[in-house]
DNA sequence: CTGAAAGCGCTTACAG
DNA sequence: CTGAAAGCGCTTACAG
């Protein structure tokens, strides 16, 4: 014989493939006996569901998809990890796609979990696809934006305060000396970075003095930091700035990194501050002051609210999360 | 209308349900114009496969599911990536799922993977999971091991020499003159562990003189490190270790914080040799020497293999392939 | 190259 | 509490 099914579980307990079907979907319809013989036929002859033909009869498919920015990141792994606490009570099982920032991927995550017809998407898009969006939940599965993009209001998002990260970074930076300060990320479409970076503006232009110099970077890791360096030193020395504010932390390490190999002092000559706050933050050559963001409560945030929306499609209202995050301070500014 | 489906998409274009499936799965059997008559009607109603009657009718599951050991750690993230690369070449969707060294969660994913009938797994497996193994494979899922349980003969596997990356850092340790080394990682029973473990004792013991001390931890990451430097400063000055030997990166920056924060100096005092060469060991307060693992590599390698496994499961032999770790000296060892 | 018919394995009302 | 029947949406031989 090949791979049991329903009906083979059915003849060996006795029953119809209908009870074998309650007895695994709505235990409380069957009766304990029946219950107790069909669980030995499962178990004799090693019975798993199709997925499939449940999913196609049942109409839905109670996995989570999550799309992730950059599986590379710590910092999403942490996202992911918030979620995972939340799913795992549900027994729904998490699937996880990494988009790596690439537009192109994240459309054919999008896809899959639209051929799926999944129960709920949590994503942190790269491209445009509000659209893409719509559809998903006109087609029954329910999306949560996590981080990003949360200027869509019709769904719910969760995302972590950039403008407060931006301007607590930039007044630290500011309080502690320094005037000529680089904001080193990209691409600068991404929110995170413009809202980061237009509130390290208005930092300086509320303190009267000091001035940013942004430089633009394709992604965000460890070796878009060090390009970064290149392009500050290529400045006369005159414009060379005192301190750093790194988009996240893996910028900051590359920039870290690019500084000392050139003998430049961190934080003497320049300070940096990076933002996330990452495990591998504190434990950097120069231990990093960063922006730290409550990663894995984004996630179980995200989680528990989805799981609202599925809940209950047509009333749960729409909405709008935002945590704080907070300065940790540590060598890389104190000069 | 609801969802538009392949009878909508049939009518509009004027032919039958049969004809639209040839489009999407044998094109080659399809005129062009009517190719082209099909594709406009998919495009005006949107319409999206259902992926469940899909595979329900076809039976097989293009996806790949991928069980990860830690997914905070930054190595097995590279090893995904690999896999990522080889996988997406073919169009086949990754499902990742994070076992988190727990074997419940572990299980629940074979679970998954199993109900779903995918084409394949890549597993670095918790538990011993061999008979779960076999039985996916009775059911036409092909299996590769990934860095683990590579004893399990019968199916095809990636890792890398463990015994080499022991004995070699080992080596590298007793050559600047370490002598009492403090091997710190865990859980025993994890082959990893065990191997490099096997591999530094019998470094020792050709080297003819200093000893190992065995500390197991429960896990593998950075709290596990600081904990395990407790159980060596507990001990009588005179056995105190002057060489922490870490059963990964994580590990050793844990005991590298936990050090530092007692103010016991690295290398002068105890030099520390971790595992892995995540891109943060580099970058950490005193840079770490580490024992090179090529985990993209690994990953792509497997992907590769089981795509093999899954083109043509009778005829494939089974092969077992050793990638070589290298040994990066940093500042962590050079007392 | 195209279409009518059957069926993948399950679950869902419904009747009893 | 249990079962007979229908059907989820697609693809697969097969006939034409």
């Amino acid at each position: 014989m090949a791979v049991a099914q329903v009906r083979d579980v059915a003849a060996l307990a006795g029953v119809s493939p209908a009870t074998v079907s309650n007895a695994l979907n709505h235990p409380a319809k069957v009766s304990p006996a029946t219950l107790a013989r069909i669980q030995s036929a499962i178990d004799e002859l090693g019975y798993i569901r199709n997925d499939a033909a449940r999913q196609l009869r049942a109409g839905t498919n109670r996995a989570i998809g999550m799309i992730v920015l950059d599986i590379a990141n710590p910092f999403f792994t942490d996202v992911a990890r918030g979620v995972e606490d939340v799913l795992i009570v549900d027994q729904r099982p998490l699937i996880l796609g990494n988009s790596s920032q690439e537009p192109r991927r994240e459309t054919n995550y999008l896809d899959l979990f639209e051929q799926q017809r999944m129960n709920g998407v949590l994503i942190t898009p790269v491209a445009n696809v509000l659209d893409r969006l719509r559809r998903l939940r006109d087609r029954g599965t329910s999306v949560v934006l996590v981080d990003r993009m949360t200027g869509a209001k019709e769904f719910s998002s969760v995302a972590i305060d950039d403008t407060m990260g931006g301007r607590i970074a930039t007044e630290h930076l500011l309080a502690t000396g320094r005037r000529r300060i680089a904001f080193i990320g990209g691409p600068a479409n991404l929110t995170q970075v413009s809202d980061r970076l237009s509130a390290a503006r208005a930092a300086v232009e509320a303190h009267g003095s000091g001035e940013i110099t942004f430089v633009e970077t394709e992604a965000m890791n460890a070796g878009a930091g060090r390009i970064g360096v290149e392009q500050l030193l290529a400045l006369p020395a005159a414009q060379r700035p005192d301190a750093v504010f790194a988009a996240n932390d893996l910028v900051a390490l590359g920039v870290l990194q690019a500084l000392t190999l050139r003998g430049i002092k961190v934080p003497d000559d320049i300070a940096i501050v990076g933002y996330d706050d990452i495990d591998f933050a504190s434990s950097a050559a120069i231990p990093l002051s960063s922006v730290r963001q409550p990663a894995q409560t984004m996630g179980s945030t995200a989680a528990s609210l989805l799981l609202d929306v599925i809940a209950d499609p047509a009333t749960s209202t729409v909405q709008h999360i935002t945590l704080k995050p907070e300065l940790v301070v540590r060598r890389s500014t104190e000069g």
